[in-house]
RNA sequence: GGGGUAGUGGCGAAACAGGCAGACGCAUCGAACUUAAAAUUCGAAGCCCUCACAGGCGUCCGGGUUCGAGUCCCGGCUACCCCA
C-alpha cells in the first residue's frame, strides 16, 4: 500500500469504482432505486459546444461549483439530477471540415470523446447514462417533433426578410449573431439582403416573456437584460392628415402627452408613403438619400452620437389636435435615417423640446421647439431639451397634469376623436429560425406540388441529415441540403404525390432550447420526455453557467418551454428557476515591445519584471481572457496530470468568488496540493503500514476537554463557513475554512477522535471527492462517501466561553481583554477601563459604548 | 450618452446586519532538519519612523452621517460588462 498521497492512483481507483458501481446514476420514478420520499433536486450546467480545441481550465469553473453543490444535495438526502451532454451542431465544426474535408459527423464524435474523457479526468458527479448529444438523430428527432408543434400552431412562418448575409460563411445570420455589421463568429463583414426565411413568432409570447421573469431567482442584471432586449413600450399610434393628399401618416409613440410639441415629422428612407408625398423640387434631393442611406447599418443609422442627416421631403402634416389654420398645425415632413422602419411604423412626430434626437436634429434643421412639459422647478425653455416626466404646459386638454396622466388623458382623446390608438410595441422582432447550411436539424417540414407546405407525420421523425461529401454553400445562398437530390425529392405520405423536403437547416440555438426537458428522460423512444418524468422534476432548480448566454439562449429556451407548457406538455411555466453566472477566468499573457504575444512557457521572472527566455526582451504582463491566440491557454489535463483532480477543483474554488471574473496564475497551485498533503498526513501515517492512524478510530470521550475541546470549536467553526460558502458560492471561503481547520487540528494531530475525521471527511467530500472517498474507506467505512449524511453545525461548540472583547478609546483601538461569553455592560466597561488605564489617563469621559461580547469605546475629550 | 458591477498588501483574496482591516493561500525573508539541495516543520511580515517599546498613516480620490465607516449618504476618477 503507498503511504505517500498518490492521487494519479486514488483518483483513478475511485473514478473506476464510481463508474462501475453506478454510484451518480439518479433513477427516475419507476425504476428500481427510486426513493419516492426524497426530495427532487435539479442542478444544470450549460452544456458545452464541443471544440477541437478542447477544455481549457476556464470551462470547469462553473461545472466545479455546481458539481459541489449537486454532491452536497445528495448528502442531504435529495434525490439530484446532475447530467451533462453536448451542443454538437454548430457553424464551426462545418467550417473546420470545408478546411480540412474531415466530415462534421466525425470531427464532431472526436470532440465529443476529448470532452467526455477531459470531464471525466476532473471527477464530476454526472450521471453519464443520461449524455445527449444534439447531433444525434435519435435527439433532434424530438427537436423536429417540437419544430412540428410550433408549425401547427402557426408559430413557425416562412417570409421574405432582410436578413443579415454572411459573404465568408456563405450563410444568413440571426440579428443576435451580427455586432457591428460583422459576424460574432469569425468577424467576418455582413450585410443586408432580402431572402425567404423560416421565422419563430417568439413576438407572441413577449409579454409572458418579461412578466414571468418576475418569479425567477435570476441576477437582476440579466432580467434587465432580458426586460431591455425584449423591449415592450407603451405608447399610441396617432395619425396625421397629409396637406393635399388622401394619406394619413401613422406614427408610433411613447409620449403622446407632448403632442402639443410636436413642431415636424421624420420618415424613414424605406417608407411607403415616401415615394408619393415627396415634391417635384424634393425628388432629387430625397432619392439621393435614399440611396445613400440603403448601405448603412441600423446601428450605424441610430448611433447617438452621430450627427443627424435628413432631407425635405416638400410635404406637411397637421396635427391632428390644432385647427388646420393655426401655423402651429403644420409639420414639415423629412426623412431622416435614423428613424427605422423596423421599429413602430416608420414614422415619427418630433417632439424636439422633449426628445434628444429630436433636439439634435431640429437643431441640424433649424426647426422650431415647441416646450408642452415642464420638468423640475425651470420655467419651459425652447432653447434646450429636457426630457423625463413633469407636469403638461401648452397643452389645452391636458394642462397640469402629471407625465403619467397626461399620457392617459391624451389616449382618451386619440380614442374619442379617432385619430389614434393605444399600441404596445416592442423591441424584440420574431426569430431568424433558418440558416442555408448543412451541419443542423433538418426541418421536418414537406413543400407540394401545389406550394402548400405539410409537417412530416411524427411517425416518419426524424428527417435524418443525408449523408454529403460536398456540403459547401454555393455563393448564391442556396442551402447545400440542395444539392441531395435524391433526399430532397420524396413522396407525401398523405397524397402518394411528389414533394420536396426543405432544404434550409435549424440554427445552433435549437438544439439547446430544450435539452434540459432531455436530460429528465434521455431514452425515451415514444415522446421527447414523459409527462411522469417531467412531472417530478419540474424544472431546473439551478442552473450555472456564463453572462454570455443572459439573453439569447435563455430566451430562447424560456420561449419554447412556455410552447411546451401551453401544450401541456411541461407542468411549469419557466424552465430555469435560480440562474448563477459565473465569472469569466482571465490568465496572463505577455507581450513584447513590439506588441507581440509570447507564449507563457516562454516567459521568465527577473525581480518583478517579466522578460522572455528566447529574446531576452521585457515583456508587459497583461490580464486577457484566455484564447488560443493570446498564447496563454491551460489545459486541465496537464495540472490534473501534475497536482491531481482534487487539488485542480481545490485551486479553481480557492481563486475567489465563484461569480468573479479573476486570472488563473499557475504559481498558486501548488498551495492547494500542499493542503491536501498535509491533510492526508494527519490521517496516515507515511511511515507506517496502516491504512489510517489508529487513534482515528477511537470515538470521542464523553465529555471534551482541552486539545479535543479545541479542535471541536475549530471544527465547528469551519463547518459553518462551508455551510455558509453555499449562500454565494464563494467556495474561497469554504477552502479556507479546511486550511484553518488543518492548521489547528496540525497543532495537536492526536487529540483528534474519529468522529471529528469523519465530519471533516464528509464535509471535505463535495470539494475533493477522489481524496474523500479514499480517506473515508480507511475511516472504515463499505459505503460510498456519497451517501453519507452531511455534516450538521452544533452550536453548542461554535461560539467559545470566553471571547476576547476590543477596547477603542475615542475609536483607535488600545487594549483587548478576555471577558466571559454574555457578559453584562457594567462587567464589560469595568474590564475594559482597567485595561485601558493608560489611554484614560487624564482624559474627560463624555461617553461609554458597550456592544456585548464584542467591543468598548471609551468616547473622550 | 444611459444603466450595471467593481476598485482592499508585492499577488489571489477575507471581513454575515456599521464594531480588531488584511483571515486563508501564493511569492518573500529567517530558523530547524540535511554533506548539500529538494521536500518538510517552525517563525516573521500593510506602509512609515524606531535597536526596541511606543507612535503615526492606511481599504481609488474629495466631502458627509456616526462614539465608531472597507461597509451607509453625496460628488468625482478608473476598469470591465450591458444598452443606445
Amino acid at each position: 500500500m503507498t503511504q505517500n498521497y498518490d492521487p494519479a492512483a486514488i483518483e483513478a481507483r475511485w473514478q473506476a469504482h464510481w463508474e462501475r458501481q453506478g454510484t451518480y446514476r439518479t433513477p427516475n420514478p419507476g425504476e428500481p432505486g427510486f426513493d419516492p420520499a426524497a426530495p427532487k433536486y435539479y442542478v444544470l450546467d450549460m452544456f458545452p459546444y464541443p471544440s477541437g480545441a478542447g477544455l481549457h481550465v476556464g470551462h470547469p469553473t462553473g461545472y466545479i461549483g455546481s458539481d459541489i453543490v449537486a454532491r452536497r444535495k445528495r448528502m442531504q438526502g435529495f434525490s439530484v439530477l446532475h447530467p451533462m451532454g453536448f451542443d454538437a451542431f454548430g457553424l464551426p465544426a462545418e467550417q473546420y471540415a470545408i478546411q480540412t474535408g474531415k466530415h462534421p459527423a466525425e470531427t464532431t464524435a472526436e470532440n465529443i470523446a476529448n470532452y467526455r474523457r477531459q470531464l471525466r479526468l476532473i471527477g464530476f458527479s454526472y450521471d453519464w447514462s443520461r449524455e445527449v448529444n444534439t447531433s444525434d438523430p435519435s435527439y433532434y428527432r424530438w427537436t423536429q417533433w417540437i419544430f412540428a408543434r410550433l408549425f401547427e400552431r402557426g408559430l413557425a412562418y416562412q417570409a421574405e426578410v432582410p436578413v443579415w448575409w454572411c459573404e465568408a460563411l456563405k450563410t444568413v445570420l440571426s440579428n443576435e449573431e451580427v455586432i457591428d455589421g460583422r459576424s460574432e463568429r469569425g468577424d467576418h463583414p455582413c450585410e443586408r439582403r432580402p431572402l425567404k426565411q423560416w421565422m419563430l413568432r417568439i413576438t407572441a409570447y413577449a409579454d409572458r416573456l418579461i412578466d414571468d421573469l418576475d418569479e425567477l431567482d435570476w441576477p437582476e442584471s440579466v432580467k434587465t437584460m432580458q426586460r431591455e432586449w425584449i423591449g415592450r413600450s407603451e405608447g399610441a399610434e396617432i395619425r396625421f392628415p397629409i396637406q393635399g393628399h388622401a394619406d394619413e401618416l401613422t406614427v408610433y409613440t411613447t409620449r403622446p402627452d407632448t403632442l402639443y410639441g410636436a413642431t415636424f415629422m421624420v420618415i424613414s428612407p424605406e417608407h411607403p408613403l415616401l415615394e408619393r408625398i415627396t415634391t417635384p423640387e424634393q425628388r432629387d434631393a430625397v432619392d439621393a438619400y435614399r440611396r445613400q442611406a440603403s448601405t448603412k447599418s441600423e446601428l450605424a443609422r441610430t448611433d447617438l452620437a452621430k450627427t443627424k442627416t435628413g432631407v425635405h421631403t416638400g410635404a406637411f402634416a397637421l396635427n391632428p389636435l390644432l385647427d388646420p389654420k393655426d401655423p402651429a398645425a403644420k409639420l414639415a415632413i423629412l426623412v431622416g435615417d435614423y428613424v427605422l422602419m423596423s421599429y413602430g411604423t416608420g414614422a415619427i412626430m418630433c417632439v424636439p423640446a422633449h426628445d434628444e434626437r429630436d433636439f439634435e436634429f431640429a437643431e441640424v434643421f433649424d426647426l422650431p421647439v415647441r416646450p408642452v412639459v415642464q420638468v423640475g422647478d425651470e420655467a419651459p425653455d425652447a432653447s434646450r431639451c429636457v426630457s423625463g416626466d413633469g407636469v403638461a404646459v401648452h397643452s389645452p386638454l391636458w394642462d397640469g397634469l402629471p407625465t403619467a396622466q397626461a399620457k392617459a388623458r391624451a389616449l382618451e382623446v386619440l380614442e374619442q376623436r379617432g385619430i389614434g390608438t393605444k399600441r404596445v410595441q416592442y423591441r424584440l422582432r420574431d426569430w431568424l429560425f433558418s440558416r442555408q447550411r448543412y451541419w443542423g436539424e433538418p426541418f421536418p417540414l414537406l413543400h407540394l406540388e401545389d406550394g402548400s407546405i405539410r409537417a412530416v407525420p411524427d411517425a416518419d421523425l426524424p428527417v435524418e441529415l443525408p449523408a454529403m461529401a460536398n456540403f459547401e454553400p454555393s455563393s448564391d445562398g442556396t442551402a447545400p441540403l440542395a444539392k441531395a437530390v435524391d433526399w430532397v425529392n420524396t413522396v407525401d405520405p398523405v397524397t402518394g404525390r411528389p414533394a420536396r423536403r426543405d432544404t434550409d437547416t435549424m440554427p445552433g440555438w435549437a438544439g439547446s432550447c430544450w435539452y434540459y426537458l432531455r436530460f429528465m428522460d434521455p431514452a425515451n423512444a415514444s415522446e421527447p420526455f414523459s409527462g411522469e418524468a417531467a412531472k417530478y422534476w419540474q424544472n431546473v432548480d439551478l442552473y450555472v453557467g456564463g453572462t454570455e448566454h443572459a439573453v439569447l439562449h435563455l430566451l430562447y429556451a424560456r420561449f419554447w418551454h412556455k410552447v411546451l407548457y401551453d401544450l401541456g406538455r411541461v407542468p411549469t411555466k419557466e424552465p430555469f428557476q435560480k440562474l448563477f453566472n459565473q465569472g469569466m477566468l482571465t490568465a496572463f499573457a505577455y507581450k513584447d515591445p513590439t506588441g507581440r504575444l509570447v507564449p507563457s512557457d516562454e516567459v521568465e521572472e527577473v525581480d518583478g519584471s517579466y522578460r522572455s527566455r528566447v529574446s531576452g526582451a521585457a515583456l508587459e504582463q497583461v490580464i486577457a481572457k484566455m484564447s488560443k491566440s493570446l498564447r496563454n491557454v491551460v489545459n486541465p489535463d496537464d495540472v490534473c496530470a501534475e497536482y491531481g483532480a482534487d487539488t485542480f477543483r481545490l485551486y479553481e474554488m480557492f481563486m475567489g468568488p465563484l461569480s468573479d471574473s479573476k486570472p488563473w496564475n499557475p504559481r498558486d497551485v501548488p498551495g492547494c496540493r500542499r493542503f491536501l498533503d498535509r491533510l492526508w498526513r494527519l490521517f496516515v501515517d507515511p511511515d507506517s503500514h496502516e491504512a489510517i492512524r489508529p487513534h482515528l478510530l477511537v470515538a470521542a470521550p464523553a465529555a471534551r476537554t482541552g486539545d479535543n475541546l479545541e479542535l471541536e470549536y475549530n471544527l465547528n467553526q469551519c463547518l459553518a463557513k462551508v455551510e455558509h460558502s453555499f449562500e454565494r458560492f464563494n467556495f474561497n471561503t469554504a477552502v479556507a475554512g479546511f486550511m484553518a481547520w488543518l492548521n489547528a487540528a496540525g497543532r495537536s494531530p492526536e487529540a483528534l477522535d474519529k468522529g471529528q475525521a469523519e465530519r471533516i471527511v464528509c464535509a471535505l467530500a463535495p470539494f475533493a471527492p477522489h481524496i474523500a472517498e479514499e480517506l473515508w474507506e480507511r475511516l472504515g467505512h463499505g459505503t460510498s462517501v456519497t451517501v453519507a449524511p452531511w455534516p450538521a453545525v452544533d452550536p453548542n461548540f461554535l461560539e467559545r466561553n470566553e471571547v476576547e472583547v476590543v477596547v477603542q478609546v475615542g475609536g483607535k483601538l488600545r487594549a483587548k481583554v478576555m471577558a466571559p461569553r454574555g457578559a453584562g455592560r457594567d462587567q464589560l466597561e469595568e474590564l475594559a477601563r482597567a485595561a485601558a488605564a493608560d489611554a484614560l489617563a487624564g482624559r474627560d469621559m463624555l461617553k461609554v459604548v458597550v456592544v456585548p461580547d464584542k467591543l468598548v469605546n471609551f468616547v473622550v475629550r
